[in-house]
DNA sequence: CTTGACCTTCCAGTGACTGGAACCCTTATG
DNA sequence: CATAAGGGTTCCAGTCACTGGAAGGTCAAG
């Protein structure tokens, strides 16, 4: 399987394909042309690897997750700090993300939005 | 006032400071030995702009919104169109990060966290 | 034989800083 | 007067996870 086959059954871009290898995520072997071809494996790997992104996880936590992933040997509670952590991010993402919203719903409800100067977001801004 | 006075009445690193005027948001003068002067304007400019920097405006938003506020004429609906562009940009933001927290709290819920290596999470990564 | 679609590497840019090195200026102290 | 501490300055590199683009090799079809 070359490079565009697997973009297209993944769903990364090939550019990223070609990142995740540079890293060392995973290691697809070449063809005598110097093309890289990818393995079942390789291609499972790029499937968690796009699942495990989707969900937001660092690029580094993958590369745990995989590392977990491959070892039988895992306890579950490895895995699941590691989600929790996440977990706790996202919380404080969307906590920070939910008051910005409030606090700019309030103010751009309260603009005008007309052809008039007088504007409460700038003054908001102005003033604190 | 010197860049460490500003720092702290504004709360902006000094690198951030130095940084908003590389990239032209403001200009201060320069004493006698080169030291960064700010006037009650600049430090003005600063507290607007880590105002509109916490409520997640993109620096080069900040800028447009600065110009309009020392546009005297400036229509509100212009001030409005850019909080309306970002509101949108933090609810997009809020839904994605929402979806993920929703996936990974059910997969961390049903993850047992213990020595044994059976584990959704991983599960759900592998799969799908 | 050429065209076009692949593939390759390498370099630069993104956003908004942040850390650190190397060096200058000012003031207080031994 | 030397020096040390605590300002300030510039410039370069790094962050994160790609992304765009240039320059060029490879391959199958017509």
């Amino acid at each position: 399987m070359n490079i565009s086959n697997v973009s297209d059954t993944t769903g990364l871009p090939a550019k990223t394909i070609r990142y995740y290898e540079e890293i060392g995520l995973i290691t697809p072997t070449r063809a005598a042309n110097g093309y890289r071809t990818f393995s079942e494996t390789e291609v499972h790997k790029l499937n968690f690897l796009a699942r495990a992104r989707s969900l937001g996880f660092p690029v580094e936590s993958c590369r745990s997750l995989l590392a977990l992933y491959d070892d039988q040997s895992r306890a579950s509670a490895d895995v699941k700090e590691i989600a929790e952590a996440h977990l706790e991010e996202i919380d404080r993402k969307i906590a920070e993300l939910t008051a910005m919203r409030d606090t700019l719903g309030d103010l751009v409800h309260a603009c005008a939005g007309d052809s008039r100067p007088d504007c409460p977001i700038l003054k908001d801004l102005a003033e604190g």
